[in-house]
DNA sequence: GCCGGAATTAAACGAACGTATAATACACTC
DNA sequence: GAGTGTATTATACGTTCGTTTAATTCCGGC
């Protein structure tokens, strides 16, 4: 009766899609061997034998989210941000890229900045399911943006990715240092003015800093 | 006998000893969670008790290991680098400072790179031990080089302490993603010259950055 | 020689882990 | 409405974990 009915309202989420959801928080949170298939299927709500039912066991579980979280923040990403202007000049095409990329980063919505870098810092074999593809595309057009700012051909020369390299690591310091800043008093903000203002800046450097290496480089 | 000789050899070293050396190496290659108590004893030829009775825990090892790690590698680095001129203007000074840092990052000898990179991403109790000490001689002087280089009084400004970032970011970034670099087929090399020419670029890069932004912001 | 304390060894404990198995509940076709 | 395949549950299994306890060895001063 009542049972059953709160039984149907809950279950329009199935149990494998419980066990998602609890995952990608308590894996974000704890990490893969910090967290026990117990703590998963305790906050899912289910079994202590859904995850091998549903999914084959923990590590194909923590794949699944892998894999799941990396496509959920590229359609976000997709859809939130205005698609890249090809046809703009490279430096506001540049501005438009660290300000995508930041909030990729910095994104508090989604897990996967946090997951990203423990896979990064400490690769499991699942970081092959989305090793590969993390942040390909934009590297890519980074690269691209980088060799137009330089003068040269867009095929990859030292300087062009030493340069790419500079950039990127600007934003993804932020990925990786997300656990101590937030532990500091003056912690940086990350609500979207910060963000933005934290772009402005990162692009402002990186353009200044192309420039004069360009003029140097004649 | 021949027995007690070659205990006497081993020896010279003793078994706490013996065991820091063993979990330095393991604690960095599989962190902490990934290593076992007795893997450390095993490697260390000691027995399954040791770690309890030298040091009273696993955890408290893991805390050991962190602080003696730091204390080498802080060691290192002014037994080997010059110390910086606090003469020669800030142009160089810098130069310097980002070489040093790179060093520090990038030492394929000393395990804090990779130990450091593991607490920061994922901060543990023992992260207390070392965490404030952190580079922290290394954060003060280049804000204080970055102020010069701007014409800021040293007092940081928002302006300031975003250059600091960017700045550490070309550098930390390298620690962070050691081990998924490594794995990549065009990994770029850390041997001295390659460290020398990575610290040659950062620093054009970020003079480069800093002198344009000094520029426009009068 | 021996004795007291530190160092080392051996063995066992209880808890937590991921997984496997067997039993039960459910939904839907015929 | 019985039957069938899927979903869910309860429980047990075998391992590994960090730690504890007790026994043994080693070594320097008396």
């Amino acid at each position: 009766m009542s049972k059953t009915a709160a039984r149907n309202v809950t279950d329009i989420v199935s149990g494998a899609d419980r066990l998602i959801d609890a995952a990608r928080v308590l894996f974000a949170a704890r990490g893969y061997e910090g967290t026990s298939v117990r703590d998963i299927v305790q906050q899912a709500g289910t079994n202590l034998n859904s995850i091998n039912y549903y999914f084959g066991g923990k590590q194909c579980l923590y794949t699944e989210v892998l894999k799941r979280e990396h496509a959920r923040a590229a359609a976000d990403a997709e859809r939130r941000l205005a698609p890249p202007d090809t046809r703009a000049d490279a430096a506001k095409r540049l501005r438009q890229l660290i300000e995508r990329m930041l909030f990729l980063f910095l994104d508090r919505e989604s897990l996967l900045p946090r997951l990203a870098a423990l896979e990064i810092v400490n690769p499991s074999p699942a970081f092959e399911a989305i090793g590969p593809a993390l942040h390909a595309r934009e590297q890519a057009e980074l690269a691209d943006i980088v060799a137009k700012l330089l003068g040269q051909p867009s095929g990859e020369s030292a300087l062009v990715r030493q340069c790419v390299r500079s950039v990127l690591s600007q934003c993804a310091y932020y990925m990786f240092t997300a656990s101590v800043l937030q532990r500091m008093p003056d912690a940086p903000r990350s609500d979207t003015a910060a963000i933005r203002k934290l772009a402005q800046h990162v692009s402002e450097f990186s353009l200044r800093a192309i420039a004069g290496l360009r003029r140097s480089a004649r």
